[in-house]
DNA sequence: ATACGTCTACTTGTATGCATGCTGCGCGTC
DNA sequence: GACGCGCAGCATGCATACAAGTAGACGTAT
């Protein structure tokens, strides 16, 4: 029992990118055989793999029980959106009492090279970052479905998500907001920090509903292919197909 | 392919439910080979109910990496119950804008029953009917995502909340809260659904809290034994098996 | 030319065989 | 008697073979 990665987590974590990223067009049906042969593994952990796409709503069955791509529309995303801004801000008023010293350092930390990004101009650093305190926030809440649950969500705006990380007025704005968050967290603002919260994230979500109206898509019927061979060939996958 | 459903689904809702029902011995070990052997199918489909059931929580893999079934502590049900206090009020206060005519009017057909299922003391209809009529508040609020959401927590509350129906008065206060509900969303007055509904789980929350208190655990090791050979032998099983 | 029927090819679902890594137990040695 | 080493059984992970159903294509008849 490999304590490494599995093949079907690899798989897994390959596609549920590959889609988040766009990088494979919404509708693109994913025969288990085609998946397999593209990734040169059997279909056993295809299956797996695709299963728990399915279940975490990257894919889904059409009429006839093909799995495809899943089609995020504008509307989704403003639900998901909807729910990020009613969960997280709750997170934060738990947070605001239940939060350690350890955890006010650390945000401090990140919020540190937070403002460092921001004036290099680091968007990778900056989105990372974000990630991190975000996730600082969540943790402090110590409720662990609603950290599930808050980060299911995040994922899977994670792809659209990338189209609006706003111009440089944007960016300042979104570290000043994490600044503040961290003040009220520490003074035990509770109700502040969730306000703040839901603020920051009802403008994001208009930020980016507006920016995917203008996006236009971009279809690429075998992006399969290039998933191919990557997969670095265990010696039990090379042993079995010899 | 069959279209009904199929193995892997009937085992995934077997053991869901047991474990739900607490049939099933918090920690027991849930073997690939073992539960094959208790169902008389083959490994593949007991993979996939069992991964799903990991992804989905109701089963965990401890320090080695052996599925088991979880073990659900009084703190998780007070962090679910909270998340349903969240997100149901809010669902509510949506639907009260969105809700259309055919649901108000299904819901009056429901709270109809619900009545008539109080008063001759039906507790079965009374917990099927409060399904759908949550149901309906919550479709109504159109926002899929959140459907999802709820679901799964009601799902994973729904053994632990069968302590809960509470006595005579609690159930007529239960009813009572239903219609009140729907003449709120009728009304279109979302606030007032929503705080209705808050206050509603609330309560529910600290009556199953202290019904769980006093819960002591049931070990019954070899339960699997009990979900023996019932999978109703498909053609191609009794074909394979022979 | 269109419509209907049949057949083929492909899809998913299931079973099973095999390899590998872990666990726990027994045996040997100190 | 206790500690450590090795071996066997057993767990999961992967591959592959098989079954069955479906959809689409092709051919034929009207």
């Amino acid at each position: 029992m490999s304590r490494r990665t599995s093949i079907a987590d690899q798989v897994y974590r390959r596609l549920r990118t590959a889609i988040t990223d766009q990088r494979l067009e919404p509708g693109l049906p994913l025969g288990e055989n085609d998946v397999a042969r593209a990734m040169g593994v059997s279909r056993t952990p295809i299956r797996e793999a695709l299963s728990r796409l399915e279940l975490e709503g990257f894919a889904a069955r059409d009429e006839s029980g093909r799995l495809t791509v899943v089609r995020v529309t504008a509307e989704q995303v403003a639900d998901l959106f909807d729910l990020r801004s009613l969960l997280e801000p709750y997170a934060a008023e738990l947070a605001a009492e239940r939060i350690s010293d350890q955890e006010l350092a650390a945000l401090d930390r990140e919020i540190t090279a937070d403002t460092a990004a921001l004036e290099r101009g680091d968007i990778e650093a900056l989105a990372e970052l974000n990630q991190r305190i975000h996730d600082i926030v969540l943790t402090a809440s110590r409720n662990r479905m609603l950290v599930e649950l808050v980060n299911d969500l995040r994922q899977r705006l994670a792809g659209v998500a990338a189209f609006a990380v706003g111009d440089a007025a944007e960016r300042a704005h979104f570290v000043d907001d994490h600044s503040r968050l961290a003040a009220l967290l520490r003074a035990g603002d509770g109700v502040g920090a969730a306000r703040l919260l839901r603020h920051h994230l009802e403008g994001a979500r208009d930020v980016l509903l507006a920016s995917i109206a203008e996006k236009d898509t971009d279809p690429e019927v075998d992006a399969l292919a290039r998933l191919l061979q990557p997969l670095p060939a265990s010696e039990a996958t090379r042993k079995a197909l010899t």
